[in-house]
DNA sequence: AACATTACGTA
DNA sequence: CGTACGTAATGTTG
């Protein structure tokens, strides 16, 4: 059936529609969290999209001008003369919406000094010959004359989703003319836009009466003497220019083109590149539209190819011994159950092989035989296997005592390390990605599931672990062509283990105590919330930005702070500058409300977050953040406070715990600014960290040309904020920002800086090139990060990508040292047989519970694979706290 | 109920 | 107009 139906090709004026989307849509509403305004993007592809649903193109292609200089500026310089500048607001959104169909798989085309709509008359033209059916979408009605039987034009009536259609018989109601015949009507009557002059005194109505007596305009004008009245004679005044018209107004069907029709299928999508055009953009909605279509019949046949039946072994008939030794490659672990460090659980566990078969087993149903097998197989490190987040999959085992080994893969960290930048890492996402297989469409029929064989839990289960052994081999391939497949297995990998065995730990807290700071936080913040009531005679909700903003700006009349979405800011900056100003009480209570309660808040959240073992189990995400680094959550362990003094005292909660001796805090000082030294073999900055000088003084020494000695305390502070800002991409301005002095000055201490350390800047120079051309940066690992925005056309994605790609080498060779240091550290403890254990990392330290006894031991060797880690042109160097709380351990 | 916005804690 | 994160409250939207 689909054989014989026609082909039907979609043709699209990009900029025609993308401007209507413009101009229909308010710039506000449609803007992405950075201001890059989308309005113009969202239109037209809220308009893409509803025209691939209702017409189900099986070829498309957009046109775009190639600028405003062509062939009729070169004929008619005044030709669109009038136009006014196209806003810049809209420009920027073009490559935008270029990036965007070449994501979906649509071509694209322009060419110097052609109009779309002679692109779009070219194909057109071709594309009627070879007996397609043809929709050309453009708001220029000059378009018109391409309708014919097989051509139809959708002009938008209003905004972008209101379209007429304009077959031959639409055209001549509208303006009683053929389709052929309508360019010798724009001739006469002109085109305003174009700025293009008509007959004066004639409109569509005459001309089209003329048409009708002598059927086209050269006729016509041949005839125009008999032409009588005051109409006749504007006609016989202005033939030069109805002739300009005529010409100007001609689409050319003959312009070479990079592909013919036949080539402009749509593509298979990649729903994760279009995920990830789309999460750039911020789009949401239209994302589920999007993926709602199924017009793509290239993208389903596929899909469809890929898949393949999933079979479950029946343990009844097949022996599990047998089928688990006849594995010749690793099997997909899946299961079902609590993967959390607190209450973990399993019920269901399944192993998959890439031809298709499943054995699923359920825990509570499992003869004892075969269970001892499992097991044995489980913890056998001969037995390779790969899973997806494997941590999950440990703690979930670990509820069963069932231990794991030789796991070989996991297809979530190998996601992350492929594409560090992406939201989430799903199956499901991975699988359509990977294999093309649809792991949402759940019932039996639809196309490009897996056959699931019934409905049931331990069916899908069985799939997914199928699935995980297929994409054991894509993915295996993709790591070894970005050669990061050993950073995969020799450390991310361990790095999974040692993490589940620190969440499963957890650190122990002080409940009472906690429960001790959360009162004294709460009565502190009440006092300050009476205190700033009283200085402004009324209550309000000091927790809400938007009613301070009224009492602020509006009662108070307080000078406008810096703008934000909602109004001006009340953030702490802001509200310390006021109280500069103003010296309003207000300011100061309302200041110390804000810091007390969130001390509270952060206590309280660690008293909820404390498991009945009285340790509270953080849980690290090893996928989550771009640069390589670990985060942690639920609760967030590495954002306990340490700066203020008040804040400080949450860390004496954290405790050493029953059984051992003390904690221990070993941290790597300055270790971004050491790898910095390190990646820019600048040899002032080497020196500096061989002379055995403090940093900031050697710097600040070389920098305002002094004695080590003779920095001043005001100087040391501005070249460390510099020292640290500069791997952060800071600018003069930032600079200045911060440290509250002229952006003059702070560019002349960069411009100094830089003088004296020369190396710095040639690296972060060339980082940011070589990122440019390669697409990524690279850490001392070799762990990459895509930053396509590098090349990006607007200037405020172009300068965030290139901060990034400052920053994501020094912070990611930290993150991959002190992954080492942790597996080092680990390796060491367990060879020494110490019962001491690994508790937390933050960044750049590491807490370390130690066993009675074992100090000495624990603290010499912490200390030593610590700065054994990596060998960098500049020593790591580590500093060693000891204590019963955290806040103890940390001097 | 889900999402966005604002603010703020850490390295 | 400095990178990388997570959490909580308020307020808006469906």
């Amino acid at each position: 059936m689909t054989n014989s139906a026609r082909s039907k090709l979609l043709l699209i004026d990009g900029h025609s529609m993308a401007f209507r989307g413009f101009f229909a849509l308010p710039v506000e509403k449609f803007a992405t969290s950075t201001g890059v305004a989308t309005n113009a993007v969202y239109g037209f592809l809220s308009m893409l999209i509803t025209l691939l649903k209702e017409e189900q193109p099986s070829h498309v292609a957009v046109a775009f001008d190639a600028g405003s200089h062509t062939f009729r500026t070169e004929q008619y310089p005044e030709y669109k003369g009038t136009r006014e500048k196209t806003p810049e607001e809209f420009k920027h959104q073009i490559p935008l919406i270029e990036e965007v169909l070449h994501s979906l798989g649509i071509t694209t085309m322009s060419k110097d000094l052609i109009e779309a709509d002679d692109i779009i008359a070219t194909l057109s033209f071709e594309a009627s010959q070879a007996g397609m059916d043809v929709l050309v979408c453009s708001g220029d009605r000059d378009t018109l004359q391409l309708v014919n039987d097989r051509v139809t034009v959708l002009y938008p009536r209003r905004g972008v989703s209101d379209l007429a259609r304009m077959t031959p018989e639409a055209v001549y109601e509208k303006y009683q003319v053929t389709p052929e015949q309508y360019p010798d009507l724009a001739a006469m009557v002109g085109e305003t836009s174009d700025n293009l002059p008509g007959v004066p005194g004639v409109g569509p109505k005459t001309a089209a009466k003329w048409l009708g007596q002598y059927g086209d305009l050269d006729s016509l004008l041949a005839h125009a003497d008999e032409i009588g009245g005051k109409v006749g004679q504007s006609l016989r005044d202005h033939i030069d220019q109805v002739r300009l018209n005529r010409r100007l107004g001609q689409l050319l069907r003959d312009v070479e083109l990079p592909a013919p029709v036949a080539e402009l299928t749509i593509k298979p999508w990649d729903r994760a590149e279009i995920d990830q055009v789309l999460d750039s953009l911020q789009f949401r909605t239209l994302r589920e539209r999007l993926f709602a279509l199924d017009t793509n019949p290239a993208n389903q046949e596929a899909t469809t190819a890929g898949a393949g039946g999933v079979e479950l072994v029946d343990l009844e008939r097949t022996a599990l011994a047998e089928w688990l030794a006849a594995a010749s490659e690793p099997l997909g672990i899946a299961i079902e159950g609590n993967q959390l460090p607190v209450d973990p659980d399993v019920w269901l566990l399944a192993l998959g092989r890439s031809d298709g078969e499943a054995v699923v087993v359920d825990f509570a149903q499992l003869r004892t035989e075969d269970e001892a097998v499992l097991r044995a197989w489980l913890a056998d490190e001969a037995a390779a296997k790969t899973g997806h987040g494997v941590k999950g999959l440990l703690h979930a085992l670990s509820s069963r005592d069932i231990e794991l080994a030789g796991v070989v893969f996991d297809s979530q960290l190998a996601a992350y390390l492929a594409h560090p930048d992406q939201r989430t890492y799903d199956l499901p996402s991975l699988a359509m990605r990977y294999l093309g297989l649809d792991l949402t469409v759940t019932d039996n029929g639809g196309q490009g599931s897996l056959d699931l064989g019934d409905e049931s839990q331990a069916s899908a289960l069985g799939a997914d672990a199928v699935v995980l052994a297929r994409l054991e081999q894509k993915q295996r391939e993709e790591l070894a062509g970005i050669d990061s497949l050993e950073l995969l297995t020799d450390l991310e990998l361990p790095v999974t283990w040692l993490l589940a065995v620190m969440e499963r730990d957890g650190i122990a807290v002080d409940s009472s105590y906690l429960a001790e700071l959360s009162k004294d936080f709460a009565a502190h913040a009440e006092n300050s919330a009476q205190a700033a009531y009283q200085s402004i005679g009324h209550t309000v909700n000091l927790g809400s930005p938007k009613q301070l903003q009224t009492v602020l700006f509006d009662e108070l009349g307080m000078p406008k702070t810096k703008k934000i979405k909602t109004g001006y800011t009340t953030d702490a900056a802001a509200l310390a500058d006021l109280y500069a100003k103003t010296g309003n009480d207000f300011l100061a209570h309302l200041l110390a409300y804000r810091d007390t309660t969130k001390l509270k808040q952060t206590v309280d959240g660690l008293i909820r977050s404390t498991a009945s073992d009285g340790r509270i189990h953080t849980t690290f995400q090893q996928t989550v953040a771009a640069t390589g680094r670990l985060s942690s959550t639920e609760p967030n362990l590495q954002n306990i406070p340490v700066r203020t003094e008040a804040g400080r005292q949450i860390r004496r909660a954290f405790v050493v715990g029953e059984g051992y001796e003390t904690l221990l805090t070993a941290d790597y000082s300055q270790i971004e600014m050491r790898i910095m030294a390190h990646l820019s073999g600048d040899t002032g900055l080497i020196e500096a960290f061989n002379s055995g000088e403090d940093l900031h003084n050697f710097v600040g020494s070389r920098v305002f040309s002094v004695a080590p000695a003779d920095v001043s305390s005001s100087m040391r502070s501005k070249i460390k904020a510099m020292s640290y800002g500069l791997a952060y991409g800071l600018s003069a301005f930032g600079l200045s920002k911060q440290l509250n002095i002229e952006v003059a000055e702070a560019r002349g201490l960069m411009t100094d800086y830089f003088e004296r350390f020369g190396g710095v800047r040639d690296y972060l120079h060339t980082v940011v090139e070589e990122a440019r051309v390669t697409g990524y940066t690279e850490t001392i690992l070799g762990r990459r990060r895509y930053l396509p925005d590098l090349t990006s056309d607007s200037r405020q994605r172009r300068e965030m990508a290139e901060r990034m790609a400052l920053n994501a080498p020094i912070q990611g060779s930290a993150a991959d040292i002190i992954k080492i240091a942790m597996l080092q550290v680990g390796a060491a403890l367990a060879e020494e047989k110490l019962d001491s254990r690994l508790l937390l990392q933050v960044h750049d330290e590491l807490i370390v519970e130690v066993a009675p006894g074992e100090l000495e031991r624990v603290t010499a060797l912490v200390r030593g694979r610590m700065a054994s880690a990596a060998t960098l042109s500049v020593p790591l160097e580590v500093s060693v706290g000891v204590g019963a709380s955290w806040l103890a351990a940390s001097h």
